[in-house]
DNA sequence: CTCGTGTGAGACATTGATGTCTCATTCGGC
DNA sequence: GCCGAATGAGACATCAATGTCTCACACGAG
């Protein structure tokens, strides 16, 4: 096995730890780093081999999540089109990430670091930009903030990302469930 | 001071210690009971005569949250006429107690307690069945289930909340917040 | 003023999770 | 079959939070 290919399958892994571990955490922030690694199909060891330790694993889930999201923002392509239509692609392609992301938004106390937080400043500024251009061009309702739009935006995800966990929704069904229920409620109704 | 006197002033102690620490668990729960103290004014030792331990706690708001959020229920009277005038009453009765909801869904996994989990489902059934009868009206939408608007009613509750709390939605437009973006993403549109 | 209640500050032991270690085993490539 | 890498299981010390305690002080009622 050449020496790109072990990392290639230990990327894979962190990968799969990471979602089970935001889904687990999503709920119980106390989840211990044993649960974590059974939910994981590893042993508390082989986890702590992976990530130095519970900061460590926390911290690449913030930096997972944040590089993620991003780069769904950018296939995304948040300033084409009509920004209903941009929100309905954002969804999309934030779905992979939606169960890291509703722990992030749940549990945005946990650092406060400067770079983190930095980073996710801007991933709120171009949320938060594109529904104030949707509000621009007469797309969205006035009567509620586009501050308000973006918080929205991360409680369906996260509340989208749980019920898809618990089975209470299909998991095809996710992202049709948020965009809708979300656009619904944001757009400016035709008969005003 | 008489007795009754003293019971009602402690009331209104734990009320705000339990407002206070709801908000700061539900953005990190592990925020030790110390910083629950100082934040909620007083010192820890005051904290574990109202409350016997964390566990204590947690439960106190539990139990608190539920019986609040059923009152709430109860005085918005789900029965009483059309579904989206209904979920209007709710959103407007469970405001002041949003922060206690919000934690609750999001940590939902805390304990396996029977007793808890009966009262919560309950409560879930109740709100399902808010939905539903909206839908058999033909007030609410149709191509999504109503097990996803009672989570989606969480979400956002959970996020409102928080807005309020870091300052990024007037505590006045809460309600309003919440139920337009709600009723908006649910109701069943005209045109179709 | 005096008493009683509630509180704040701090000391202390306990506990559970954490982080680090070793050793035996498994697995895949050769 | 052999070998190296990765893993699982477990032992162990450490540490932070917890829970319990004591003591001094503030404050309101009488």
């Amino acid at each position: 096995m050449s020496h790109s290919a072990i990392l290639r399958l230990m990327a894979v892994d962190r990968e799969r730890v990471l979602k089970e571990a935001a889904a687990l955490l999503t709920r119980r922030a106390s989840t211990s780093m044993d649960e974590i690694a059974r939910a994981a199909g590893i042993s508390r060891a082989t986890l702590h081999r992976h990530f130095a330790g519970r900061d460590a694993l926390i911290r690449a889930l913030e930096e997972h999540g944040i590089a993620r999201f991003a780069q769904a923002m950018d296939t995304a392509r948040l300033d084409e089109g009509d920004a209903p239509a941009a929100l309905r692609r954002l969804i999309r392609e934030a779905e992979p990430v939606a169960a890291v992301l509703g722990f992030l938004f749940t549990e945005n106390q946990l650092f406060e670091d400067g770079e983190i937080n930095a980073g996710w400043a801007e991933l709120d500024a171009r949320i938060t930009a594109l529904f104030r251009r949707g509000q621009e061009d007469g797309d969205f309702r006035l009567d509620l903030s586009a501050a308000w739009f973006t918080e929205a935006f991360y409680g369906l995800i996260g509340a989208g990302a749980w019920s898809v966990h618990e089975g209470r929704v299909a998991r095809n069904d996710l992202t049709h469930s948020i965009a809708e229920l979300l656009l619904g409620g944001i757009r400016r109704s035709m008969e005003k």
